[in-house]
DNA sequence: CTTTTTGTTGTCAACGTTGTCAATAATAAA
DNA sequence: TTTATTATTGACAACGTTGACAACAAAAAG
C-alpha cells in the first residue's frame, strides 16, 4: 500500500513536471540562455554547430517560449477582433480566418465583441489594449467605418486594419481590406440581365449600411451598362432578416409589372423571398429568379440552393491578421499597403431564364 | 510654422504617454507600490484613509493592472474554450457567454476551435496551455465527451470544467454543467401528444450523437409515461442538418398512416422538414405539426415561426466559465460542484393539434 | 607579428507585477 | 510604564524573457 502510494506521487512528479524554460534547455545544451534565446528568435550570428545542438535540446525537452514573458519584454504578441456584428456565421468564419494566421505565425487572438452604438466604446478598447497588451486590432463593419475610433486607437499607438466593405472611397488612416461589393453588385446583376430579366427588384437597401449602398451602386452600374432601367419602386428599404425579407417580397410581388427577378442584398433576405414566392404559389425559379448575397449557410438552406456571390470571410480575415501581424512587427507602420478582394458568383438553382420570355 | 511643430509634438506625447503602471500610482499616492498592490488586489490590511487615496490616485490616472505582468508572476488569469462545433450560432452565443463572464471577474478568453477527430488534439491542448498560461479550459461537445482527452488536460494541471448533454450518467473525472437533454425531450413530446397527436416521427437520430440519444429517450420516456406506442419506423436516422430534414421528411411522408407530428432533432431539421411540407402541399401546422430544438435562428427563419426547445446557450457558457475561474481562485479543486440545466418549450406557431382529430 | 575587424557568446538589467518577510506603528495587555 | 500583540507598510526577490553591451575568439588587414 505504502509502496504503491510512492509509485503514484512519483509518476504525478513526473507527469506534473515544471514546464521547460529557457533556462532548463540553456543548461542542457551547456550554453547561455541568452544563446538559446537567439535560436528561438532566429537571430543572426549564432554558429551552426550551437544552433542545431540547441534545437535539439528544445526538442527534447518539449520547450516552448512562453508567451507572457515574451510579451512583456518585448512587443506585445497579441490582436484584436473587434466585432459587432449580428451574423454569427460571418463572425465564426472571420475568427478562424484570423486563427489560422495567427497560428502560423505564433500570435494569440483576443476576440472582443461589442456595442457598436455604446458611447464607450473606445474607452472600452482603450482599456483591453492596456490590460491584454494588445498590439494590432482588426476592424469590422460598422466600426471599421467609424473615423474618429480609427484615429482614437491610432493615437494609442496600436496597429489598426479596417475590413471595410461597400462604395465610399477609403481614406488613408489606416490600412484596409477592401471587400468589393460594388464590383459583386455589378456582375450580379449583369448575370440576371443576360439570362433575360427586364424587371430586376433590389431588396434590403439600407441607408447608414455600406455594404447595401454598395451593392446597390453595382446593381445601378450594370443596368446603365446595358441600358437597362431601374425602376425605383422596386429598390426596397429593409433589414437583412428572413422576415425583412419575407415582407419586402410580398411588397414587391404585388407591383406590376411583377418583378421576374429578385437580387436580395443577402442570403437571409432571398430565403425569405423564396418563401414568400412559394406562399405566393410562385416556383423558383421558374416563375421568379432569386439571388442572395454572401454564400452563407442560408444558401443551401432553402430550396432551391440560392445563386449567390461568395464572400471568402476567412481569407479576408486571414489577410487582415497577416496584415496587421506585419504592421506589428515593423517599426514601418506606413510600409504596409492596403488589400482588396473581388468576389465571385457562386451558380446554384435559385436563378434561370424567365419563363415567358419574349 | 516652428511653433506649430513644437505644439504638436507636445500634444502627440500627451496622448502617446505612456501607460501607467503601479510605480506611477504609488509614486502619486505616496506610498509604496506594494500597498498599490495590495489596494488593487483587495488584500486586508490596508487602511481605510490609504485605501481611498490609493483609489483615487488610480482612477485619476486611469491606471489598469498588467494583465500580462500579472499572469506571470501569479496564477493564470486566462482561460481557454475549446470546441469542434459546426453550429456557428452556438458558438458565438457560448462565446459570449463566456466573456461576459470574464469580463466581469477580469479574466481573459482564448478562443480554441480544433478538430476533435484528430490525433494530435491532446498535443495541440497542450502545447496551447503552455504558451499561453492558460489555468483553466471549458470543453464543449464531442470533445467534452472523451474521457481521455480530459484525463490527459487534468493531468497538465489545468482546470477542467466539461459541457455536456443528452443521456448517458456523467463521471466524476471533472465537475461538469449538464444539459438535461432527457427531460427536454420528455417535455416536447408530451407537448405533442397532449395536443393530441398520435403517430410522432422522430427525425435526427445519430447513435454517436449523445444530444440525439438524450432526446430521444425523452422521446421514448413521454409515450411510455402516457401508454403511447412508438413506432420504430418513424424513428429516423440523419444529419443535424436541413437536407437531411428534407429528405428524413419525405421519407416518413410516405408512410402509412402518416404522422400527424414531427419532433426534429434540432431546428435546421425542423426547418428542412417544414420545407418539404409545404413541397408536399401540407399545411403547417394544419395539416402536419413540426416542432424544432435549440431556439435557434432558424427557428425564426422559416415560417410558421417553429416551436422549439429553448437552450439557454449563453448561460450555460457562463455557468461553466463561473465555475473555471472559480476552480482556477481555489486551491481546493473539488470544492465545485457541477451543475445542471433543465430546457424550456417554447411555444410559437408550428405546432397545433391534430386536424382531423376523431 | 601586431592591430583591426568581424563573428560569436555571455552578463546583466529590465519589463510590471505578486509573494515573502522584515520593519514600523498602533493598540491591547501586563 | 513596559511588554506583547496586532495591524499596516515597505524592501526586495522572483517570474521567463529580450535588449544593451561587454568579452572573447577568430579572421582579416596592416
Amino acid at each position: 500500500m505504502l509502496l504503491k502510494d510512492k509509485h503514484l506521487t512519483l509518476t504525478r512528479k513526473i507527469t506534473f513536471m515544471k514546464k521547460p524554460t529557457i533556462k532548463d534547455v540553456a543548461k542542457l545544451a551547456g550554453v547561455s540562455f541568452k544563446t538559446v534565446s537567439r535560436v528561438v528568435n532566429q537571430e543572426q550570428n549564432v554558429s551552426e554547430e550551437v544552433k542545431l545542438r540547441v534545437q535539439e535540446c528544445i526538442k527534447q525537452l518539449n520547450y516552448q517560449p512562453n508567451h507572457t514573458a515574451r510579451v512583456m519584454r518585448k512587443s506585445p504578441f497579441s490582436l484584436a477582433f473587434v466585432y459587432d456584428n449580428p451574423n454569427s456565421h460571418y463572425v465564426i468564419e472571420m475568427q478562424n480566418g484570423i486563427i489560422s494566421e495567427c497560428r502560423k505565425q505564433g500570435f494569440e487572438l483576443v476576440i472582443h465583441p461589442t456595442d457598436s452604438r455604446s458611447e464607450e466604446v473606445g474607452k472600452e478598447l482603450a482599456a483591453m489594449i492596456n490590460s491584454s497588451q494588445i498590439g494590432g486590432i482588426i476592424l469590422t463593419p460598422p466600426l471599421s467605418e467609424n473615423r474618429e475610433l480609427v484615429t482614437f486607437l491610432l493615437n494609442r499607438d496600436a496597429k489598426v486594419v479596417r475590413i471595410l466593405s461597400g462604395a465610399s472611397a477609403p481614406d488613408n488612416l489606416a490600412p484596409v481590406v477592401h471587400v468589393d461589393d460594388v464590383e459583386a453588385g455589378h456582375k450580379l446583376t449583369s448575370y440576371l440581365l443576360e439570362l433575360g430579366h427586364k424587371h430586376l427588384a433590389f431588396l434590403g437597401y439600407h441607408a447608414s449600411h455600406e455594404s447595401s449602398l454598395g451593392r446597390l451602386q453595382g446593381f445601378k452600374d450594370a443596368h446603365e451598362e446595358v441600358g437597362a432601367r431601374v425602376d425605383k419602386n422596386l429598390i426596397v428599404d429593409g433589414e437583412f432578416t428572413f422576415e425583412s425579407g419575407m415582407a419586402m417580397t410580398k411588397q414587391v410581388l404585388s407591383m406590376s409589372p411583377r418583378p421576374t427577378a429578385i437580387f436580395a442584398c443577402n442570403d437571409e433576405i432571398a430565403a425569405g423571398a423564396v418563401f414568400m414566392a412559394r406562399l405566393k404559389e410562385l416556383r423558383v425559379p421558374e416563375d421568379i429568379s432569386i439571388v442572395g448575397f454572401e454564400n452563407s449557410p442560408f444558401s443551401t438552406q432553402t430550396w432551391p440552393h440560392l445563386t449567390t456571390v461568395n464572400q471568402p470571410n476567412f481569407e479576408i480575415a486571414a489577410a487582415a491578421a497577416a496584415m496587421v501581424i506585419k504592421m506589428m512587427q515593423s517599426k514601418d507602420v506606413h510600409s504596409v499597403d492596403s488589400s482588396g478582394f473581388t468576389l465571385d458568383v457562386v451558380l446554384r438553382d435559385s436563378a434561370s431564364k424567365p419563363q415567358n420570355d419574349k
